[in-house]
DNA sequence: TATGAATGAGAATTCATTCAT
DNA sequence: TATGAATGAATTCTCATTCAT
């Protein structure tokens, strides 16, 4: 049964790179791109130095894959929240809220997004203001729509979403370095809800 | 002729000391602590490498110093700006104003306080949350002011300042990588008061 | 086949660490700690210099290390020598056969500790006085024996200790440096034992 | 009167620069040739440190001189104590009375002799070894004298002179590093002269 | 004469990467 | 596939030495 056999080795494979790759990301995420080493990343995944480069081409590769997978994660999730309803307090509030449960069971993935990659490579530099700048469209995407609608009031819907891009980041940091953070998600979710609403001129009808 | 110490000797090796920091500051500033070597700084300020070691103990204690200098700044003059007013709305214009300010005139210092400290090395790590809390209070203490007296809608004022410190700082890293910037510097500001404003939930009068 | 760990491989590492080790050892005797650098021990061993931080932490380390475990070999095969016999003549005759054997076998190891240690770095300079004061120790405690035995005339054993390790050493630094000592070692011993009982004041039968 | 002028300068001059190699001598002497750097012996001196490249060429150059001054110093005094005596334990007596007399006024003299030039540059590990050879051979000549005057037994006089000058030495470093060893002078001079009389075999008349 | 700012070669150490097993 | 020994370029930092003042 070769296939099965194949099938069966590819699985381990690809589950131990995923392993890898998980570990990476925590690595990185945790103490940005140059301060982290290989021999870190190998020794959260528990295998020698050498299996790195079995399945990596080198660090910045790997640094670029995980960043843009994860960058991609983020934005579609946020996508997803924001066309998964009709009116712009709906879409906040889903955002606001897929964004802190990813925060919750994956803050590696936030952290990652948010320092793994300042101040490095260019190459890196460009991809990290490519990913926010996407995030930024999203958001002014959004607003510009509830604005046609009348839902908000007039403004710069581009620095409003750069408003509300680095706002919620910036909670978000905080509520993670936060000891009893489990606890106060449901709260953080409304205060960022209000805020965003509030930062985003929101007309109640 | 025993060399003449006290005359303009000690004003050039002052003048000396100060454009290395400067160029240090830009350096940093633009590829963060790690990312920046020593060789960097000095081929920057055009001197040799033992020139840097001249002038500062070495590289980690002199970031410390720039950043503490830099933060203290920052924060002095964001305070100054807010105590020169009274009302909430002219305490946010006036701070915002300040902000833009310093970013034109020293983009260096807001991007050596806004990315330079990121990745490891923990003590800087624990300098720059040091930084931005002491940046988050500055706020939270503002809101809670203008809440007091009811300039703002109740709210939990210390995630609004989180969040207008964080929309601010992603407003001002746009803003200058912006080529045109010189041009938008009074529509920026007028932009920002808006956003902090809506933010806060400003009531007007 | 997933590489064979505990097997030759690792009997091949402990003799590689074992070769650079005498390397470092050999250059160390030579050249002095402060003189010899990570490079000099390299080419000795001939590896890269990543080799050597491979195997060791750093260059301090190895040498307190190596310094140590020369020290404790020399004094302990002094202090067999010397318990091996009963009277101090013969324990006398017993410690410079070893000492000399040991020189002609091993010549870097007591230049090492000759040598090794000597000029600064704090830790070092101790560690070289603590092992000239265990080998002083040793001889001051045999001559004790002796007195008590009257073996010996009556003196102050310490200072005669001090006397006979000075002597013992400067006369094998001098053996050391001859071209032809090979074929002088019988009577570089006799001469030896003929001077320490001397200088102990040995009372013959 | 130029030639007062003159001369006071040059009194001047000489005066501060024998400050400057006393200070060398002391640095030196105790961190040994490679530890003590120029900066050291400036600060010692109280100078900067382009006043030091204005009276010695560089660093290698003034421990040279510096450790010949010493050495013939130390050989000339070391002679004139043997010859102002005629018998051979007269000798050894003014011998070791002078070498105690260095010692307590100038203790950097014997330690740089001792430490200063150990594994370092060749040149001056030549230097070191020369000295020492010379020592030797001094001694050597008073044996065989005393030997020729059948006021010591048969022996291999160089052998002893070798022993005589290592158990001199350490015996003069370990009282350097006693704390009351103003006090014990006397006593040491004696044990000194007993260990010597006796290493060298002398015959009691 | 005297100063000390400036230099750069060289030392220790780190770490991404390779490759024989 | 997996390992980890081995490599060496690159980094931080020191220190002897020079030279304009």
């Amino acid at each position: 049964m070769p296939y099965r056999s194949t099938e069966n080795t590819r699985r381990k494979k690809d589950a131990k790179r995923t392993a890898m790759m998980q570990a990476a990301v925590r690595v990185f995420a945790q103490k940005g791109y140059h301060a982290a080493t290989v021999r870190d990343i190998v020794a959260e995944a528990d295998v020698a130095i050498g299996t790195f480069y079995f399945y990596f081409p080198d660090k910045e590769t790997l640094f670029n894959h995980l960043f843009e997978e994860t960058a991609t994660f983020m934005l579609q999730t946020l996508e997803q929240a924001l066309n998964s309803r009709t009116t712009f307090a709906a879409k906040l509030e889903a955002a606001v809220q897929a964004y802190v449960n990813i925060a919750f069971y994956e803050p590696a993935v936030v952290q990652l997004l948010l320092i793994g990659g300042v101040g490095s490579v260019p190459a890196l530099v460009e991809r990290r203001s490519g990913y926010r700048e996407k995030l930024i469209r999203t958001w002014q995407r959004t607003l510009a729509t509830a604005l046609e609608h009348q839902e908000i009031m007039p403004q710069n819907v581009r620095r409003t979403a750069e408003g509300l891009a680095g706002g919620f980041d910036e909670i978000m940091l905080n509520l993670l370095s936060l000891p009893g953070k489990e606890h106060e998600g449901q709260e953080a979710i409304s205060d960022m809800i209000q805020f965003g609403l509030r930062a985003s001129g929101y007309i109640y009808a």
